[in-house]
DNA sequence: GCTCCGATTGTAACCGGTTACATCAAGCGC
DNA sequence: GCGCTTGATGTAACCGGTTACAATCGGAGC
């Protein structure tokens, strides 16, 4: 009722005040070993009293758990991200675990640095390492870690990944089936692996069909809805238009949409578009726009569960997993 | 170079390795202290010979410093919350901190228990509590916290919040300036703080022109597209539809222009429309739409700047904040 | 030569919990 | 009445760092 108001109080004073030694104290907040329950009566009536809360972090140290386990990520921008975390606290909640976000890590050392800062403050990573120098990286021995989307699973690690190349593929193939034959592809960051999947991916489906991509039909993009814009621009000012155009991301393919309606074109009757992520707003252009849907939520959600099943001795199953991804047909690609 | 394949060490075995005391190590790492060349040379190289890690809990627990601040929101999905968290966990790396996030909490009683589960965990908070029942979270007494959105400074608290009221008179007084008179509300969840201010703020925006705001032009959604599709749905079979539309997220907006324009009523010559946040896409939807920009991540970053000041005792300045919200006009709402 | 001082380093208490082990009393079987 | 089991609780070591305070040592000052 009149809870101290200093700082905070330790299980000594509490001990003090419920006349018993701490280790009662311990036993009956964590319900272990058997307790009278007149005592236990009184010992929560003081702990009441007094507002005591333990402190998490001193449990920590003396169990060697922390109920915490870090996520590392590239960045933390976008759509895509914020499904990530929330399938990732999604699980982490269900299993009473807190998790300790970073983001914005171009750099390994960073990551490094990051690294050691969190030693001792999590049970266990889960690690997004986009870029290609990832492989700088040095996880500490003994840490369960699982990583996301391209490192080759290293040291044991597990990994997951999005089936960006299967996405691409049935992307190629829709578009194949419809009767398309001068596609663009707009490409995504160089150094992103995601990016280089879905392109590599979409290539080799039209070579497996006897479509021979074209080099000037090949346009470099950033993932940005502005990287969209120039590439559709610059399309359509070449000789030969192509007929459809695989936009890498959505963000392209909605800076593309804007681009070729200003340039009087339209979807899909000149030019037929396609994206990839089905973001929530896809099915809300104007045409809607086909789209490869990813569950991201979902793929945070396996790597926490997975990071758990590690960090609780049930080891490994498949070293890798792939979470996959489905083509969502609408109006940006209706038939010729 | 042959770092222990166990867990971890400790550093009372890297004191013995290097024939000195703990509080030599402790003093080298810390670059606290007079330490002779030679001693930190060694100690150095026995550090990075059994790749040594300080453990940061236990670090913790003797400093009474985490380095690290628990971020509560009521969410974590969507463009905001991404952004949101990209802000704070901007500010928090710039000052060395690290996050602890954790979102989906509609309940007060599990905030409470989260709120428990932080002590001693993190060295302050920063708590978004968009929802009406949120008054009753017991902040701890004597940890520092920052508030976002809504709820009044609560036990002096300092909090943050968008200008949403002075965002909604700009949309206001804009359609009002462009000689619209029946403009259809899309009003956000009931419980939803920023929305009631949306709301507010446009309908006193409206009766102080003169402008009565109508009851059949008010519809309720939820934020999401599909609430704006029905939203727009509804409003064109009014026997006299309005001639703009202000939509209280750019979410239910691009739901609305979808609706219109299946209903083949053209924006803005048949409806003007605006939004609210400023999404990315906002300005490559056709037509690009007017909105309101808000700095989300600035608010992050404000917040955690706010919180820092309080950590390291330099405190107040002004108890609440308003991060300002400004009108962004495009084609949506071009002139009659 | 002796005292004093600063540089350097060690010792041990402490942060706030958990828990192995010890203690003590009561109940039980014989 | 005695040894043993079981229940309830206390004692103190330990988790892995930090740091106040003490100790040691070489040189400066007198």
């Amino acid at each position: 009722m009149d809870p101290k108001s200093s700082s905070s109080i330790s299980i000594r004073e509490v001990a003090a005040a419920a006349r018993v030694s701490v280790a009662t104290i311990s036993r009956v907040l964590n319900g272990k070993g058997p307790i009278h329950p007149d005592t236990r009566q009184r010992v929560l009536e003081v702990v009441a009293d007094l507002g005591y809360v333990p402190h998490s972090g001193a449990r920590s140290l003396s169990t060697r758990r922390t109920s915490s386990v870090g996520v590392i990520l590239p960045d933390v921008y976008g759509e895509f991200f914020s499904e990530l975390i929330r399938g990732i606290d999604q699980g982490a909640k269900r299993a009473g675990y807190h998790i300790l976000v970073s983001g914005s890590h171009s750099d390994p050392a960073e990551v490094d640095a990051l690294l050691r800062a969190l030693h001792g403050r999590v049970d266990g990573l889960i690690v997004m390492a986009s870029m290609r120098n990832a492989g700088a990286i040095r996880i500490p021995p003994g840490v369960p870690v699982v990583f996301l989307g391209d490192p080759p699973s290293r040291g044991g690690h597990p990994s997951l990944r999005i089936d960006n190349a299967g996405g691409a593929r049935a992307v190629a193939e829709h578009l194949l089936d419809l009767g398309h034959r001068r596609i663009a592809i707009i490409a995504g960051p160089a150094e992103n692996s995601d990016a280089e999947a879905r392109l590599e991916g979409f290539r080799a489906a039209l070579i497996r069909r006897g479509v021979e991509p074209l080099p000037e039909l090949l346009v470099q993009g950033d993932f940005r809805e502005e990287s969209g814009r120039a590439a559709a621009l610059a399309l359509a000012e070449l000789e030969t238009p192509p007929t459809a155009i695989f936009a890498t991301n959505d963000a392209m393919a909605i800076g593309c949409l804007s681009a070729l309606r200003e340039r009087g074109l339209s979807v899909p009757s000149d030019i037929a578009l396609a994206g990839f992520d089905d973001v929530p707003i896809a099915r809300y252009l104007s045409p809607p726009l086909t789209s490869v849907r990813v569950a991201i939520a979902e793929l945070g959600d396996r790597a926490m569960a997975r990071l758990l099943a590690g960090l609780e001795g049930r080891g490994a199953e498949p070293l890798e997993e792939t979470i996959p991804a489905a083509l969502v047909v609408r109006a940006s690609t209706a038939g010729l």
